[in-house]
DNA sequence: AAATATGTTAAAATTTTTCTAAACGATACG
DNA sequence: CGTATCGTTTAGAAAAATTTTAACATATTT
């Protein structure tokens, strides 16, 4: 396989990767694309590296900021902006945990208090507040284990797992 | 609120929640549907109960059992086919872990070997092979380590954690 | 056997998401 | 100042995902 073959395989399959991860094709394929450049591009070179438009770039761009995927890179005497990927995959993955955790479990866990507001003694009623109790109290674990889990230290945490398998 | 209110809300939450974890919209009310129903339910209460079609119903629940995320449940001396969801949210989680590890960690992990055999001594390809590298030596450390995750037993994982805590 | 009920499937329609084009603002520079 | 470059925004186009419709298969009931 030829550098270039590499290239396109690699952003292509990061692309993929991306949109089941709450993280549209474009922005991953730019985060790919900065993954394995050498040096800072700007969104110039990404447009014409991956056949995308400028808006398309840009908001992708700043998306990844936001996501901590990616950083602006300022170089003296330019007035383009270059950008850079986070390359520590580890980073990456905790970034993405904590997005997530951020935009999805957080609203959760505030409707299902708004929900634990229901009342009744029929069948029906008391299966709902079952549930919703057991959800609650789950998502409550499932928070501070992600909370524990983005705070801990990458080689403790695959230690203790392989300790835990034998 | 009342349950009605309640219920309502729970299936749209729960559907919205659904859509950022690979389970479209629809699967997911049907999922919450059953979550919250002490008794299982047939197609056609689905279809009345979320105002979709047969066509759409049948396709989510089969997606859902496909997924480990309900059960058929037959009645004897019932042609219809009954419904019911695992309600254990340990187990939905990790059935939801393993099927995209499945869909989506290993097709990468297959893409990444391929991607090995680029070589070559320029600035660029040196990049390349190592990042490549870098995450195919991660991926396989998540991978094993969701093995891991969803092996465990959920209590011992809570303590483990709790532990790491303090 | 005809009519009805249930489940399955594929094509067409709809909805949602993503992308582009184009206008705009700001800054640099001739 | 006028022009060029670069970043930002947004309305509408395009693409992708989801849903419905409708035809079909099969089993059950009359």
């Amino acid at each position: 396989m030829t550098i270039q073959e590499g290239r396109d395989k690699f952003i292509q399959s990061w692309g993929a990767l991306g949109t089941s991860w709450g993280i549209n094709r474009t922005m991953a394929q730019i985060h790919a694309l900065l993954l394995i450049s050498p040096q800072s591009l700007c969104a110039e070179e990404v447009m014409e590296a991956l056949k995308i438009s400028r808006g398309n770039a840009n908001m992708n761009l700043r998306a990844l900021m936001d996501w901590g995927l990616a950083f602006k890179e300022f170089k003296p005497g330019e007035r383009r902006e270059f950008f850079v990927a986070e390359k520590d995959m580890w980073q990456v993955v905790r970034n993405i945990i904590l997005n997530r955790k951020k935009r999805e479990l957080e609203p959760t866990l505030k409707v299902l208090d708004e929900l634990s507001s229901v009342e009744g003694e029929d069948l029906e009623t008391q299966e709902f507040i079952r549930v919703i109790k057991d959800i609650k109290l789950f998502s409550n674990k499932a928070d501070s284990l992600l909370d524990s889990l983005t705070k801990a230290d990458p080689n403790w945490l695959m230690s203790s797992f392989i300790k835990m398998i034998k």
